[in-house]
DNA sequence: ACAAATATTTAGTTTTGTCTAAAAATTAAT
DNA sequence: ATTAATTTTTAGACAAAACTAAATATTTGT
């Protein structure tokens, strides 16, 4: 597989959102920023390769080979997102970029050190999850904190309302993009919430919870 | 600089061991597993990029801004290859290829977080030193285990004797390529030595010291 | 159902890095 | 010092991956 090759890999199986559905090639060179007759060119070769299954004018999907080698990607990518940030100190929004050039280097045993040298992490620091060697892992979902049950848990993973006000109050409550969530209790009569975040324990009110995005894995 | 670019002042910066000499294009084809034909033209282009000097029949030389490219991409693998031991328990001799493909990535701060993360190590594990940011480091030598003076250290990389009997011994002492080894007296009489390997004193013989190279830093 | 709009493919180029075969320069040998 | 051997370069071609422009399908709107 050229490096080429497996960016379109990931870029089919992003489109699909993970679910194997048949994408347009018009998505592909939007999600590739590439023109569609370049798109044609290389959706060919992978489906001479086996990788996809191609009927001019009908679209792409992957095949099952092909998702298997998009989920390889995937579990590359995360891993090196979580060694970007739990060993070298990279902040969530830093690691994209690396890990995108991280996931294309070739060595099983590579990937299987790293996975276990991080603990075998279940997911990676933007809250979504990590497929097994295997290649199963299940799916991420976003909701906002207001709409989960007691007992879950996730990551914070963006805001509903960006108004420096509301910033402000995450900052001064030291919230943070990529900090994990459990919801511990919520009062039934004004929908506020007690919540531990990175170990310590606080009481938000309904107003915050609306705004805020957790990630959780069922 | 294209991966190819990149293994290219690699290639002429191993030919001349370190030292700025001008290397020819056979050599080059030699170094890179290709054909003389293509060696020319990838040094033109290199040429006009400044990273070499280049007269036609003459041979290649680095400038000084590809001087500071090659050791930049040395600086990577070595801290790279430092990681895949250290880190992911990869052995001596299976870091080599994967390290190949980890130079190329891109991102300063990656490097300068890995260095840290490593402890700012001094040599990688076959023992030769790792540049440093500034691209400033000290040459290392290989010299049989009798030869160096006492109180010198250096990682043990090679056998000159690579009999069975020989290795079955090294074997026995638990003597391994890679182990750091430090000189710790010699005794007059019969040359023999004490040394210290891996925290562990022990005394070695006059003819067992003949036959084991030592990688050092001056 | 037909024309217009949109999406997709084809055909023909370009760039990068490689190759082979032939030509030219350099080095070595008598 | 001239020829032979070797090294290096040039010229022309090819594969991969991209592009532009033109042609062809498909979808949409009336």
């Amino acid at each position: 597989m050229t490096l080429s090759e497996e960016d379109y890999i990931k870029a089919i199986y992003h489109l699909g959102k993970g679910d194997n559905v048949t994408v347009s090639t018009n998505a592909v060179a939007e999600q590739m920023e590439t023109k569609p007759s370049s798109v044609t060119d290389m959706v060919k070769k992978l489906a001479e390769k086996g990788l996809v299954n191609y009927k001019p004018y009908k679209g792409v999907s992957l095949t099952e080979y092909g998702q298997k080698t998009a989920l390889t990607l995937v579990r590359k990518h995360r891993l090196w997102e979580v060694f970007l940030v739990e060993k070298l100190d990279f902040s969530w929004d830093e690691v994209h970029d690396v890990a995108e050039q991280l996931e294309h280097i070739k060595s099983e045993k590579l990937i299987d050190s790293l996975d276990k040298h991080l603990g075998f992490p279940q997911v990676d620091p933007h809250g979504d999850p990590i497929p097994s060697k295997k290649g199963e892992f299940k799916k991420a979902i976003k909701k906002l904190l207001n709409e989960v049950p007691i007992g879950t848990s996730g990551i914070c993973v963006g805001v509903k309302d960006s108004s420096p006000p509301f910033l402000k109050f995450l900052d001064k409550n030291k919230i943070a993009l990529g900090d994990s969530i459990l919801v511990l209790d919520k009062e039934e009569f004004d929908g506020s919430l007690h919540i531990q975040i990175k170990n310590n324990k606080i009481h938000i009110s309904s107003q915050i919870a609306t705004n805020l995005y957790l990630k959780i894995t069922e």
